[in-house]
DNA sequence: AAGAATCACAACCGCCTTCAT
DNA sequence: AATGAAGGCGGTTGTGATTCT
């Protein structure tokens, strides 16, 4: 035998909240506090079904939430975060005080539909519906993402990129304006192994690139070359290892332009320049340092712009 | 000025996990 | 241990407001 039900569905209002309900649900938590969602419509005198009044509440009524339109912190916020934790959309909302999941949710969606408008004429598939986009047929899924949704769309975007000469996207690295961002499934990584884990991954992205796009060394080098001597070639990058995202069960590895600002109080992470020092680990360490990286998007302007799926 | 298109956001739906029974 | 509702969450829809043509 389980609970009792939480309400009746007969009878219960639907649609908009009127002010008189918005008074009672505020009158009744102002005296006996949230919770118990379940007898709080008939002690409340609402004819509504708990799971409507907690939403309301959370949503709309609760004090102190923040409303309107959000800053552009707020907005590089959310959109590193999401990098990271994908559509975990109530985990970032802890990172943004004040703000409720379901405003940065309605917030993702338009900017999304913003982005796609502005954008159609980059194969983007991070930022394209994949329910209005007919997929390619080959597009399958791959065992190193353990996301449905963005695996297929990354599958897209590394066809795309395996069609560009290496020439075409080492100009797009040099692009002062352009960053990547790696993404990894393991965040439990030891704050002290964030070095080894930062060469792992840069080392990854370096093979990827070269063997990948047609599987020249020089592609290879002339990655680490732009990294490693950004500041001369007019990169002004840096690189930024983040872990234990709040709890959340992701990390990454971020290379940005200095411009794009990270929500640092947010992070737990250290920030280290390219240095000429990058060695290449062997498969041992690699193995043990950090082999979970599951995608690179790539910005513009500090938008996420494509992503990028290595197969290794 | 009017209709169409787009935007913004509140609210609902359904699935999954947690937990009371 | 099994059951099933509550609570939490992400996806989606509905609708009023705003902008565009």
């Amino acid at each position: 035998m389980g609970r009792t039900p939480c309400c009746s569905h007969d009878h219960l209002r639907k649609g908009a909240w009127t002010l008189e309900e918005d008074q009672k649900l505020k009158a009744y938590i102002h005296t006996y506090g949230p919770g118990s969602w379940r007898t709080l419509p008939n002690k409340a005198g609402l004819e509504r079904c708990g799971k409507s009044c907690r939403l309301r509440w959370f949503n709309y009524l609760r004090p102190g939430i923040k409303r309107g339109r959000l800053s552009k912190e707020e907005e590089h916020t959310i959109i590193t975060l999401h990098a990271l934790v994908g559509n975990r959309w109530s985990s970032i909302a802890k990172h943004l005080p004040r703000r409720t999941d379901n405003e940065i949710k309605n917030f993702w969606n338009s900017y999304l539909k913003k982005k796609k408008k502005n954008n159609n004429n980059l194969l983007d598939p991070l930022l394209t519906n994949s329910s209005e986009t007919p997929q390619p047929a080959e597009a399958t899924s791959s065992p190193n993402n353990n996301n449905g949704a963005q695996c297929h769309e990354a599958n897209a975007t590394h066809q795309h990129h395996t069609n560009q000469s290496t020439s075409n996207l080492l100009n797009q690295v040099a692009a002062a304006k352009t960053s990547f961002q790696l993404v990894t499934r393991d965040s439990q990584q030891p704050h002290h192994s964030s070095t080894s884990a930062r060469r792992l991954l840069l080392n990854k992205m370096a093979n990827s690139f070269s063997q990948k796009l047609d599987g020249n060394e020089a592609a290879k080098a002339a990655f680490w070359r732009l990294m490693n001597n950004g500041e001369a070639n007019g990169i002004d990058e840096q690189v930024r290892v983040g872990y234990g995202l709040g709890g959340v069960p992701t990390g990454g590895v971020v290379i940005t332009p200095s411009s794009f600002s990270l929500p640092s109080s947010e992070f737990n992470y250290c920030t280290d320049s390219c240095n000429s020092t990058l060695s290449f680990l062997d498969d041992n360490n690699a193995a043990s340092a950090h082999d979970e990286l599951i995608q690179i998007l790539r910005y513009e302007d500090d938008e996420i712009i494509s992503m990028y799926m290595p197969d290794f």
